[in-house]
DNA sequence: TCGATTGTCTAGCGGTGCTAGGATTGCCGC
DNA sequence: GCGGCAATCCTAGCACCGCTAGACAATCGA
């Protein structure tokens, strides 16, 4: 049995090579830098073994896709430790931002790209659901209270939204921060 | 001289037939479906035709989006016909939102895609700026005095990121005009 | 030890953006 | 009217893409 077990380790160690590997890929590279010939001479092996582990490319992003929703949650509450007020919000903004601008590509996964992954569904893998709530958490105070989700759905929105305008080079990344800012004020004011 | 006036004006009418066949065929099946060889079949001409008329596939988004801005502006001018006040901005606001669903891939073409045109440089095209300028006008009651730009710019974002987290299907979009509402009141409230 | 199963690779399909080079067209001066 | 020439267009092909069928080797169980 041990034989067959070091097998699965083996394989889910090499599952983790592709993620892996494709995230540094398209962090270096951009995502169309991320082909399935590329990626199979990094991890040396041939492409169709990519396919045993996931069904094609976009599975492939999906995974990558998860990985950062746990790392913007873990983010997020880490700067979320601070009393509730908004201090705290403009500390959530500042890290949603930082972390799309640390982490272009990966924020690509998640949010610009076709991952295939369901949103805003029962469906909704846990990750996801995760880094919505912290959010969420620390929002609902300046929200009405009827509508706590559309509050948070429309702030998110908007820091989306810079982030995307910015590094698409719509919007010149020098004022980010004060943009930031002046949504904060909008969002928490009263 | 008038045979080369002609085939100049021919030659203009094909630049036009490609520029509107591209966007036709984006609307319909979407931008991957918009390949050269689709392209050049539908304008019955061989590949490169489009090449004589374009440096490329991104310099023919181009030309679209550049189309797509008139119209913005003057959807947004019929939009601000109204006396200066909330309502004016809100109905600036839904018609922004409605031209994005009612235009996907023209959209995606302007603001998502890689289209090559210059944004917020002095180089920018008029029909951009001029978008952008009747935002602007109708906003900057409500902006700080000192930075009436920082302030249409984040709610361009705000208004982008519903867009597009919509459309991504990272928004159910029942609750969009809700959202909408929402945004307003945050940016023009006091 | 031998057959069956599992795993991997080579080779190839139809598609992409883009381009070199030949063929054809139609204009102009004679 | 006609030959030379220039502009125009198309055929054919490049290197690459995502993805897969089928051959082959390695390993397992009887």
């Amino acid at each position: 049995m041990s034989v067959r077990e070091r097998k699965e380790r083996e394989r889910a160690n090499r599952h983790q090579l592709i993620v892996c590997t494709a995230r540094e890929l398209a962090e270096s590279d951009g995502w169309d830098a991320v082909t399935t010939r590329r990626l199979a001479e990094r991890i040396e092996y041939s492409q169709p073994v990519l396919y045993s582990h996931f069904r094609g490319k976009r599975e492939i992003l999906g995974a990558v896709a998860l990985e950062g929703f746990a790392e913007l949650t873990g983010a997020l509450r880490a700067a979320a430790k601070g009393p509730a007020g908004r201090g705290t919000v403009a500390a959530l903004a500042r890290t949603y931002i930082g972390f799309a601008t640390d982490n272009p590509a990966l924020y690509d996964a998640m949010f610009s790209l076709d991952n295939g992954l369901p949103f805003a569904e029962e469906s909704t893998p846990a990750p996801l659901q995760e880094a919505f709530g912290v959010l969420r958490d620390h929002l609902a105070d300046y929200a009405h209270p009827d509508e706590p989700g559309l509050f948070v759905e429309a702030f998110w929105a908007a820091l989306h939204g810079l982030v995307t305008l910015t590094r698409a080079g719509r919007l010149p990344a020098e004022r980010l921060p004060d943009r930031l800012t002046l949504l904060v004020d909008r969002f928490v004011s009263r």
